[in-house]
DNA sequence: CTGAAGCTGTGATTCGCCTCACATGGTCGT
DNA sequence: ACGACCATGTGAGGCGAATCACAGCTTCAG
């Protein structure tokens, strides 16, 4: 089997890239060949819906470079941020697991994005005989669940807590093996404010507030910078 | 080993239970009888520990009947909950998934809960080479996602929303099919103070008015009773 | 250049919930 | 029967964040 022969192009998906990630690894080079069948690259800028709630059409996401939000809506009209994703996750697939296959949210890009999407059938195929796949879809379900639950406890806090919460969040997935010390790409307060769970206003308060006390800084690119790891681990926002 | 020829006691549990369960639906009968070997009948009163966060003895935990809470503490000692669960569902099942088998969580009984220990050996074993198992606890996992994201979008609300999502959490997972208007056991008002993530004063200020309301109503047992199921759907509160 | 539109900072005000404080009523053990 | 203890209702006060209202800035189209 080629590795990958051909030079990869700046589009091209090879079986190294799927190693890459933890959901494929486990997975014989051959077997990682059939799913990039038919696979389709795309690019996104910064802003984009990926997959529209209740859309049933169907693919599986992997992201190779930029940050995406899934969110949902309640009835109201609010935005609700389920999980930030970063360079090298995969979406898409709780649409594999769920009985009709529907989409229960939607995806859409904080940063220009380069992704691939994958169809979905020979997935969901070899998930139906191959245990390895499985068992890592549901260590990836499980992981999910561990990130939402820190989420779920971060809510709690006080508007401080909540934005340094998501920026170690933005952070530590702005790249592969990120910490949280690296640079945060440069985002809207609106943006920031919505994924903290906090009004504008708020967010920009409680930013400067964050500044004044030399916990945050902005990189000459426009983003933003944690200082501070000791402070975030006092604060059990890491690890 | 013997299969278990005795006759079902009241701590049995044999396949037809397990057949119940949408996590072991698709075994065969033959491989249910196995993760069946070996199984411990537990039964607790209301507010006892379950498993303990940090606690590395392990166990897949089966509800026949009763609720419990997931929940965690942060750093300032507040109780996060994560998750209600009631007959018929698994709880342990993440730390057979975690690599270093970690629970990351506790499991406190609501009620008085009757439930069964299964190895964890044998059913870690089993995930490694059945799809059927290991691809139906994705699922599961996914449906805790589900849920989870439920709960994050509803703690936006104010407290008549949260409590009465609570409320209707609490009902739905009292039985098995159970509906929201079915009733909810007794609990005291810090307890669902707890599960909303209000302060006990505010829960009891908020079921006040939810009664004056004509929402919910008190059991002659003690419970309580949702009543306007069409109110619960406006709200997005069911489905 | 100029006006529109978006992002950011900031004050003033309002509102919801937490906290503290306390009264009532029930249950239980001695 | 008595007090200890717990669960429940309710009032008063305070705090934190949402909301409302702008003003300074940049960007960009015309």
């Amino acid at each position: 089997m080629p590795p990958n022969p051909e030079p990869a192009s700046a589009a091209a998906l090879g079986p190294a890239d799927l190693a890459r990630m933890e959901l494929f690894r486990a997975l014989e080079v051959e077997q990682q060949q059939r799913l990039l069948e038919n696979h389709r690259p795309l690019s996104l800028a910064a802003d984009q819906t990926v997959v529209l709630e209740q859309d049933e059409s169907q693919g599986i996401f992997l992201l190779r470079s930029g940050l995406v939000k899934v969110r949902c809506f309640d009835l109201q009209g609010e935005e609700t941020v389920l999980a930030v994703l970063g360079p090298g996750e995969v979406c898409g697939e709780m649409a594999v697991l769920h009985p009709q296959g529907l989409r229960t949210a939607d995806v859409v890009t904080l940063t220009p994005c380069s992704l691939v999407i994958l169809r979905a059938g020979p997935f969901a195929g070899l998930l139906r005989s191959e245990p390895r796949l499985s068992l890592a879809l549901a260590q990836l379900q499980a992981k999910r669940l561990q990130t939402l639950n820190r989420r779920m406890r971060l809510r709690a806090g006080d508007a401080n807590l909540r934005l340094l919460a998501t920026l170690v969040e933005l952070a530590t997935r702005s790249a592969v093996d990120a910490a949280a010390t690296d640079p945060i790409p440069p985002l809207p307060q609106r943006e920031l404010a919505c994924l903290a769970g906090l009004a504008r206003e708020t967010a920009s308060r409680t930013l400067a507030n964050l500044r004044r006390r030399g916990l945050v800084a902005h990189t000459p690119e426009g983003g933003l910078r944690l200082l501070n790891a000791e402070d975030l681990r006092r604060r059990g926002l890491l690890g």
